[in-house]
DNA sequence: ATAATAGTAAACATACTGTTCGGTATTATT
DNA sequence: AATAATACCGAACAGTATGTTTACTATTAT
């Protein structure tokens, strides 16, 4: 790739990422981009189609950054799902989410939770149930596959979202801890 | 209330909730409301301030309804959650969403879920808030209070959205046996 | 009957979006 | 080193939406 595409690429997701710790994706217009990432209108056009793709593109680096870490870990054991410790591929992501590499944690803080939550959502589902087996035990087998699944994933995600606004006092240990509580039964 | 203060605010509430019913709220311009309720412009100004507080009471005015429903019940039974059946306060309320007074049920199931969904939410946690001593023992003590509230809330809505994606094609009594199998525990 | 209120249509300033165009700088190709 | 291709720039543009204001009319309350 060219270097001035990726330069101006760059400044394009510095600027967005920036302006979304200031305010809410809806919010910020198109021109406060530019002026930002210091480009013209024409170089924003010609990258992305729309300020929603923007948006869906840095979600995706994002995130796929994140699974694929984990689809790493995928490859040391069989099953992400069974480490050492159980559910050890969640404490992952709790201990990945709270390095905040990538300003993750920065954006999730921010007005935007609810985006950027539900893309985050939806790529964990997948992973879950891409392991579905390992988890299928703790739930009554008279509840479908796809409830359960979507159940866990939403619990993961609120359970990060709590996280959050308590600005990371807890642990990932100890989060990890709450969530298992819900997940695995009292 | 003068009538014909009566008569515009129905209309437009009925023009954007048909409205709702075919785009989601972003893509809604204040423009075809004004079409649709047949009204002038400056009489949407004179009513709501913008689209999004429009939004606000129409959400407000819906869930209120539902939620006082609800508060009924609280008063013939000294305790909403502790009636002749377990938590029969959310067979209820999977009972009333069904029935689809006030087109609540259209809402839903279009593509505005999150948007009306988090209004629900957040008066839903209230409810449970007032009644959470019926739950707590479900579980662990040492989980915060909040944490639990909050937990039980999306899980109760998260089983509403997987119910009208399914175009309700559960019972009330069914998906309430879901919801119940996740909160009590297996 | 009169005053207050709520409605109208039309025009308005303002702001944002997405496109286009001629010109310039950078990169890749030979 | 010369050339072609590509990316950027700036500025202008049409199109659309917002929210306000105006002068005028119809309805309601007293």
């Amino acid at each position: 790739m060219d270097r001035r595409q990726r330069k101006t690429r760059n400044a394009i997701f510095d600027a967005f990422v920036s302006l979304l710790n200031e305010k809410s994706f809806e919010k910020i217009t198109v021109g406060e981009i530019l002026d930002r990432a210091d480009i013209g209108r024409a170089t924003f056009y010609a990258h992305f189609e729309t300020k929603d793709f923007l948006l869906k593109e840095l979600c995706s680096e994002l995130f796929c950054h994140i699974f694929d870490c984990m689809q790493g870990e995928k490859e040391k054991h069989s099953h992400i799902f069974e480490c050492d410790a159980p559910n050890s591929a969640f404490l992952h992501l709790f201990q990945h989410l709270r390095k905040n590499d990538n300003h993750i944690l920065d954006l999730l803080s921010g007005s935007n939770n609810e985006l950027f939550l539900s893309y985050f959502k939806s790529g964990l589902a997948e992973i879950i149930a891409s392991q579905k087996d390992t988890f299928r035990s703790s739930f009554p087998k008279s509840l479908p596959e796809e409830f359960v699944i979507n159940h866990i994933a939403s619990t993961f995600v609120e359970t990060v979202r709590y996280w959050v606004k308590g600005r990371f006092r807890l642990s990932p240990e100890e989060i990890n801890s709450y969530f298992n509580a819900l997940i695995k039964g009292e």
